[in-house]
DNA sequence: TTTAGCACTGTGAAAGATTAAGTGCTAAAG
DNA sequence: CTTTAGCACTTAATCTTTCACAGTGCTAAA
């Protein structure tokens, strides 16, 4: 691969990001300076080494997903994020008092809006959330919502029947007696620790012991499992790109977006805390004809993922320097609010 | 609309509902005992008084707007719920463990899935919410959490950093003195009592009270304008009806039951609390190609509306039951559950 | 190594041909 | 007065043919 074969592999790529369209010898030559013929030559060489494949004999090329891995690996230069783009993020993260957890999911949203891409936030509060208190509030004799607080101010409550031989007093008297065990407990630990420590300890204070103990069980499970939000934008918006332009793709690709199995795939992962990752189309299990950019991020006690979904000619560049431009204004915030 | 005319439209109807097909006069002749000629004659009937309508001029009927309306309100027949679709639905009845408003999310999602409608669940605490409490839990010297609890056990909380010149301990104070003075108060009016009777309390006490107050005041109103929580389900199976069946239309449907709005407009409005209402294509000002029917529900402090989406020619007896039928098993649960 | 020239190919749009389904109308029959 | 058989007519849908276009590969000369 010598200098001019890599330049004309960028400009296919870019030139197919843009239009869409299959991209001929001739719309090449005023660029490379030399006839059409020479670029069919160099064409035909890189189609050999598999980075640009043609629809037909006669068609212009368009990039393989090889093409796409070799471009973002080599070829694509980080895009200034424009003034406009930078603009709209920047009045987000202007807003101090609003939580830094919103802000990512405000930042997705409008970044689908100006891409015309699908993009996700998943958040999940993180192991190192502990347990603050968990509170019992009666609402009456025989009702009462738990309401579960960890010391990175996560919070989920849920209601309870209590069955008929069962005293109110009795369940907060348990709440007393696992706040006083339990408090700075990785909250994903509490229910073992429920189970071995507490367990034993209310056995000999409370008469229906096990009653109660499956309330506060039930309470603690449910907000390991509950406490994470997951966001979707603009589940139409990737219609609009071209690609998608047919009725049975469009099915598909709408049943997909709708599958919550698959945007949780999407956006789980182990990549790297600190890098962007690239699943071009059938590289990846997720789907042979999408793109998926991805970033961990970490902040305040959540975990979570960004991830924009678009068609495998997807402006990788744009959404590579705009991820990174929210993941640098988050670090700043992070700092300036000087937590984490 | 002399008998067998009602039975031809009726027979029209249904026809087209099942077979998304124009109607042809051929097709029916064998039904009524009679020529194709005979059923053509009253078919231009039916069509001068606007029933139903033809696409071109040598084309099979297909019922009007003004056809369905008739339809359902004279000669739809109360279809019988078919076994199968019953027992999914009771499974969900069988579960007392499982929360009310839940057991209806979990009905639209099954009746989304069995119809290949779209669905929604829209619940709202209701203006019957009391305060029964607020809590303030301090997570540090500059983070507390505010958790608003109602008398019928909806819980919402809010994270807040305070600026250095606040303590917590004002902060808590001022809780304290809220739940003495506002407990029992309808939800919605607590920001205006907020304002007339507790604001001059604290003023007195409470150093930097404005900012104080100002916590409260946001976590209140976020509690009236959160606490709704609305889901869509099977937003794709919609796409699967064979009228949607070209791209533009596809992208239409698709970007429409992705805009909140339109979700919102359509599961709101002063609908009788007692009635399924049905809203047929350019009756309404929600979309000149679906129809959407509805019904309010009102279970233990939370209003709601459970609505179907599917196309004009939805198989409307069958979506009547079926809401019917979940109506039904709610009210039996209330009962039980002797709340309400 | 580059280029001009040329034969060749698949696509897509346009134009016709054909078929199938269904209609309206007329005139006769019940 | 209602029903029906018969027939001419209409339209959509499908298929085929044609044609221009954009682009390719290859050859031979520069």
């Amino acid at each position: 691969m010598d200098e001019r074969r890599n330049n004309l592999l960028k400009e296919i790529v870019e030139t197919y990001i843009k239009t869409a369209k299959p991209v001929g010898s001739k719309a090449l030559c005023s660029k490379f300076d030399c006839s059409s013929a020479t670029i069919r030559n160099e064409m035909a060489v890189l189609e050999d080494l598999g980075y640009i494949e043609k629809n037909h004999i006669s068609s212009g090329r368009v990039p393989s997903e090889k093409g796409y891995r070799y471009y973002v690996e080599h070829l694509m230069e980080a895009e200034k994020i424009t003034g406009s783009d930078m603009l709209k993020l920047q009045q987000i993260f202007a807003n101090n008092e609003l939580e830094l957890s919103d802000a990512i999911t405000k930042c997705m949203e409008i970044i689908s809006d100006i891409t015309n891409y699908t993009s996700i936030v998943l958040g999940k509060s993180s192991a190192d959330n502990n347990l603050l208190q968990v509170n019992i509030i009666a609402l009456s004799d025989y009702q009462v919502v738990a309401v579960v607080c960890t010391d990175k101010g996560n919070v989920e409550n849920k209601m309870f029947n209590l069955p008929g031989n069962i005293n109110v007093n009795e369940v907060i008297k348990t709440s007393e007696i696992i706040n006083k065990m339990l408090v700075g407990t990785p909250i994903n630990e509490v229910s073992d620790r429920l189970e071995t420590e507490v367990k034993p300890v209310i056995k000999r204070q409370i008469r229906q012991y096990e009653t109660v103990y499956n309330i506060f069980y039930d309470a603690f499970s449910d907000f390991v499992s509950n406490n994470s939000n997951i966001h979707v934008n603009g589940r139409a918006k990737i219609f609009e790109q071209p690609e998608y332009n047919d009725v049975a793709e469009l099915k598909r690709l709408a049943n997909k977006l709708e599958d919550i199995d698959f945007i949780e795939k999407v956006s789980q992962g182990d990549d790297d805390e600190n890098e962007i990752k690239i699943y071009i189309g059938d590289e990846s299990e997720f789907d042979p004809n999408v793109t998926i950019i991805r970033k961990k991020y970490h902040i305040n006690g959540e975990d979570g993922t960004i991830a924009v979904i678009g068609p495998k000619r997807m402006d990788y560049g744009r959404i590579v320097s705009l991820l990174e431009y929210v993941d640098e204004k988050l670090d700043s915030r992070k700092e300036k609010d000087g937590k984490d």
